[in-house]
DNA sequence: AATTTTAGTTTATCTCAATAAACCTCACGA
DNA sequence: TCGTGAGGTTTATTGAGATAAACTAAAATT
């Protein structure tokens, strides 16, 4: 199992992490319960194997990401990316667009962005 | 479980199906074994859930993708940029992109897809 | 001091992915 | 006719994700 792949239950606990670190564990808990419906047990459990597997870490009752959401996303990307489309940008966006339309704005961003990341 | 949802094992089997298709059942066991190291039964197996759920289809012993690689790739871009993105390409291509370089070629060839996208 | 709360762990259960052995039927060739 | 190969299915096992009840110890509160 690669280190980095998060499950869909870990995904949703680390978008409350994420967004609330650092967080007491027991306030975590109750979140947990009103956002996931999970009981304290379930998410001392995914703690402590997100803990082990050192995307968190849990001291002194406070839960901090060690991996932040921009390195998830970015393994994420680059996992996806490299598995479906040959490590090819290009590529990705061509699957990605096929019959969709580009707001004004997104589209200069996105040239500005592939301007500056140009050799 | 969603429909389109394919796990590794699954992608996998897959990969060979969208390469070889059509492809008659007994030599994608064939294929199976020796590319993924796959008992009989195994191949028969996924083949068999594949199609249950309507991705493939085995018809008089020849199998054929029900659902293509370029759908298959677009449902994968989709459900990334919507779950970590919020549906943004820019911000995917703003993660893709940290610390990376382009080659002038993809460069022309992304700004060219986004002006022909663009409304 | 007794009770409650906090902050966990141990143990358990269910579901399902991943893999495959054993079994089955039919067709064809020796 | 018998054996083999093709083309599967049934049954089984293991590992692991998802969830949580029961248990534990220490700290805080009453």
């Amino acid at each position: 199992m690669k280190k980095n792949k998060l499950f869909d239950a870990e995904y949703k606990f680390m978008d409350i992490v994420w967004e609330l670190e650092p967080i007491n564990s027991t306030q975590l808990v109750k979140v947990c319960l009103e956002k996931l419906a999970w009981n304290k047990s379930t998410t001392y459990t995914v703690l402590r194997k997100l803990a082990q597997r050192e995307i968190v870490k849990n001291e002194n009752t406070f839960v901090v990401a060690l991996v932040k959401r921009e390195d998830m996303q970015k393994y994420e990307c680059n996992e996806l990316v490299e598995k479906s489309f040959n490590g090819s940008l290009p590529a990705f966006i061509t699957a990605f667009l096929n019959d969709k339309t580009l707001s004004l704005k997104d589209a200069e961003e996105i040239k500005k962005m592939i301007e500056e990341a140009t050799r």
